[in-house]
DNA sequence: CTGAAAGCGCTAACAC
DNA sequence: GTGTTAGCGCTTTCAG
């Protein structure tokens, strides 16, 4: 493959001037630089981005990391921050954990390798080798729920317990009593791993119950384990047949998918005898049948903060700040006051 | 950022050896290697991989170009290609076109630029100056659909033909005369591209109907432009409105949803008025309401076919071949015979 | 406006 | 086993 000794002896000219050309430095004569394009042409020259990136000693790579490119929720967000980067000159470097900590932290190992000048990591798992890989390179950074900021991590904070809160509310008002979390995770292939926005939208919803305790609220829980859709299917099964309840809150959308078809097969209809609420509003949310309420996190706005935020700190050299992103609840047909004069169930009605 | 000197000098050996411990040459004694890895730990080493590769000169690097990555079917194919390249020991890069023939050649000019082993073009939008490049670098490359393949190019065959064909056959055995065609198309940023997997299964449509003409089956083609499941809903307001049919195909999963919401909003009940059979057959099909018939694209097998293809003609310098994949038809709920005595409508009945 | 040349950090002979 | 050293291909002063 053509280097760019050869690009140069072709044209004539040094290689100082064949970078130059290559790189839009406005410096060279039109005479030479159209001599110059003419022998990249012809050698169908592509400059070798090791050697270029090595003798810059600096790139504009953005470096992202999400758990699970099959949730249309980040991939929407990998979109929106892939735009927002090209809008601003750099390429972004996307990475996929399939939720396993081994995977983020080799993810990690070669965005640092590729001296990524930022990296954003928005994974569900977890941990604190991750944090401290970044830290001891002084990478910025921006993760989701880290804890804190500091000079060079920012920490993105996404409201989950208001979404949550306004969930539960809105089924309390609508005078559901009976509530049932759909507490799904992923299987990771390893265990110690802190699935924090799962613990946290668990938790946001025991306050939120608690909060309404005096209006009867009692709470259910199912817990069950694997792939999104799957997983709901496999919880709400089982939930079906140990509790009762009017009313089901999904830890995000594909799991509500599951939890729809595992009512449909049990005879149940929602939102007549089941009201459903699923978590992060993906456009699949309004092609379902019926049409899936959510809780809505601003994708756009927090692409946006998060590379607006790493930006700030590579070339300005801010530090770490905490960002805040609020949620809201984006009501749809799924969701509907309880059966009137039925007594609460969780069994098929033989009817 | 520490580099091999400094390790070199804190651990008393030469980068030679530094070397040989980073990339697990089993030269190093226990005892060096040892020393080598505590010098690496304390200065928080993390090898520059441009120097690293420009020093190799070769990469184990497969670039692997999609249009859109919210299709779930890229996702999935994203998925299991990166699974085998992994387990191959190769990593892979990830470009999304938004079809945009601009960004084809840009990502394919960047994986160049990396020097990626070998690159597979998942693409529906081609251009021949995307063929250029490849060719022109002789980098191995597996294409869907590019024609015939040749020395450094593989050609991914995938029988769409034949899916549409099985597809259109079981409506006509249930029934079905007045078959429509929901053409959607994504609008790219420019014209001149070719959608070509589009046209194909358009094609193979039309060459279906054909083929039962003698039963009466006439076909209905209804087009329009937008993302998936937005242009399916634009295409079915639109065709109900025009067209009368009994059943619909779909290009892909995506805009069928659209569909199924349409004729929901219509006051159709799939599939009692209208059957409804999609393309892909990604893992929403059996999570809709109704569970969506839909054409099966076997991807764990393309994308071993693909990773497999690629090594054989980087590591054993094969030459490029043709990969032949077979698709069939998954059935379930959105189809059945189509309405008994009623006539065949396609706007909303009054009744 | 263009050229010469010193690195960028690492690898891989080859020598010891 | 380990060290020396010549590149890998490009960018970037600094001269001219």
């Amino acid at each position: 493959m053509a280097n760019i000794y050869q690009v140069a002896k072709l044209a004539k000219v040094s290689t100082a001037t064949v970078s130059a050309v290559v790189n839009n430095q406005d410096v060279v004569e039109a005479k030479t630089r159209k001599r110059v394009l003419a022998a990249i042409k012809q050698l169908h020259y592509q400059p070798n981005l090791y050697a270029s990136n090595l003798a810059r000693g600096r790139t504009r790579l953005l470096g992202l990391v999400v758990s699970d490119i099959a949730n249309p929720f980040f991939g929407e967000l990998a979109h929106v921050i892939q735009q927002e980067a090209l809008a601003r000159g750099y390429e972004v470097l996307l990475a996929t954990t399939d939720f396993s900590s081994k995977r983020l932290i080799a993810s990690l190992k070669q965005m640092i390798g590729m001296r990524a000048a930022g990296v954003a990591i928005m994974t569900s798992e977890m941990q604190k080798q991750a944090l401290e890989l970044l830290r001891s390179h002084h990478a910025p950074a921006v993760f989701e729920d880290v804890g804190t900021a500091d000079r060079h991590i920012s920490n993105l904070r996404i409201d989950y317990e208001g979404g949550i809160l306004k969930a539960v509310r809105y089924l309390v008002d609508l005078g559901h009593r009976n509530i049932l979390f759909v507490k799904t995770y992923p299987v990771g292939d390893e265990r110690g791993i802190n699935f924090f926005s799962i613990r946290q939208r668990f938790e946001a919803f025991q306050a939120a119950i608690k909060s309404f305790k005096a209006l009867g609220v009692s709470p259910q829980i199912v817990t069950y384990g694997g792939p999104g859709p799957l997983a709901g299917l496999g919880a709400i099964r089982k939930a079906l047949s140990q509790s009762r309840f009017t009313a089901a809150v999904a830890i995000a959308d594909p799991p509500a998918l599951g939890i729809l078809r595992g009512l449909r097969e049990a005879g149940l209809s929602v939102p007549r005898d089941v009201s459903v609420i699923g978590f992060d509003n993906t456009y699949l949310c309004e092609y379902l049948n019926p049409p899936l309420t959510s809780v809505n996190i601003p994708r756009a706005l927090v692409g946006h903060l998060v590379v607006e935020t790493l930006l700030r700190m590579i070339e300005n050299n801010e530090p770490g700040r905490e960002l805040h992103v609020e949620t809201e609840l984006i009501v749809r047909e799924s969701t509907a006051p309880p059966p009137n004069k039925r007594a609460n169930r969780g069994t098929r009605r033989h009817s």
